[in-house]
DNA sequence: GTCTATAGAATGATAGAC
DNA sequence: GTCTATCATTCTATAGAC
């Protein structure tokens, strides 16, 4: 379908755009020009600025799906510490090689703009197989899943805010998963057997 | 100074108009009528809508020094880990209680508003009252403030993404705090004598 | 210090010809 | 599906009377 493929040149000069001008600095006017068409056009591929949001949106969580999935073995090893930070870098990658998409996926910032019910879909069938993962290497207190989160998204964003292109906090992501699990290792009881 | 006083007025207009519509959703029209003036007599006060944000900016972390500032004994007990967490606890109820003031001091937001030299100067004292205080808790190493603040920070943009208004965040910050202090232990040199 | 008047620009969106 | 034309708003900011 060259309507599909029309679609996804905009969204490529969308994310080209909003990592110049900022998420919020998106204007129909510059797509319209950066994919050499009248603003007026690009209502023929989408019904609002919002509905590009939206699609973005969607892009960016099946992007971080695709780039985060790691297969597991059903039997993990005894120490599960090196799949775990393995893991922890995964996602930290994912999340400070692209800011502006970070924020559009994870903070609510763009005044107006909400995802639709299809694209939220997405974004929780993304944290489930976070949760899984995480489970299947033997880490499922549920507040040790929120701690992980709360550190995961901590060291990304502090890397974004105060050292973007830089490593200082991706330096300290296998520190603070060890970290992590010791701290559940010593709460939580031992496993039976 | 009446001058300075409907300069006041007019701050606290626009935190709550923020508080209501968001960051970004600030505007001249809305803030002049809360304040019963017409737009254009805000410029009476303020030069422009980024002196507007810097003053509010400027506002938040004289907040953030006032709110957190903790008196901590010359000599600190031997088990820091209460006090590290009570200080935990100041900075996290700080951010939390007002998500729009942690958007405009944290995180970067608002397309063309950077703070003034003044103000950012005001962000460095707070940021430098900080390390001193954990120093004088004995978290001296300079990477251990790195993940204190990523620690801290994602806790924070959790409750206030995931759970606002709720505590589900805010109960495991005592809990990081320890965990945060076990792992500075066990890697750093135990202190001579 | 506050107002009226107005500039000046940017933007999202619709109608209708081709 | 793309265009021209245009609307309708919204917004920041300035000039000048009072």
């Amino acid at each position: 379908m060259r309507h599909q493929a029309t679609k996804d040149e905009i969204l490529d000069a969308a994310w080209a755009l909003v990592r110049e001008h900022g998420l919020a600095g998106l204007t129909l006017r510059d797509l319209g020009a950066r994919v050499s068409m009248k603003p007026q056009s690009l209502y023929s591929y989408f019904s609002s600025k919002n509905d590009i949001y939206d699609a973005m949106f969607r892009q960016g969580y099946e992007a971080l799906i695709a780039q985060t999935t790691m297969q597991i073995p059903d039997e993990p090893p005894r120490d599960v510490l090196p799949l775990v930070q393995q893991r922890a870098l995964l996602f930290f990658d994912f999340c400070t090689s692209d800011p502006v998409r970070y924020q559009l996926l994870f903070q609510r910032t763009i005044p107006d703009f909400e995802p639709s019910a299809d694209s939220f879909a997405l974004a929780i069938q993304a944290y489930d197989q976070t949760i899984g993962e995480l489970a299947r290497l033997r880490v499922t207190d549920s507040s040790a899943m929120d701690l992980w989160t709360a550190v995961m998204t901590g060291l990304a964003d502090q890397q974004i805010s105060n050292d973007p292109g830089g490593h200082r906090w991706r330096d300290l992501v296998p520190r603070a998963m060890a970290m992590l699990l010791t701290e559940l290792d010593t709460t939580a009881d031992p496993p039976a057997g």
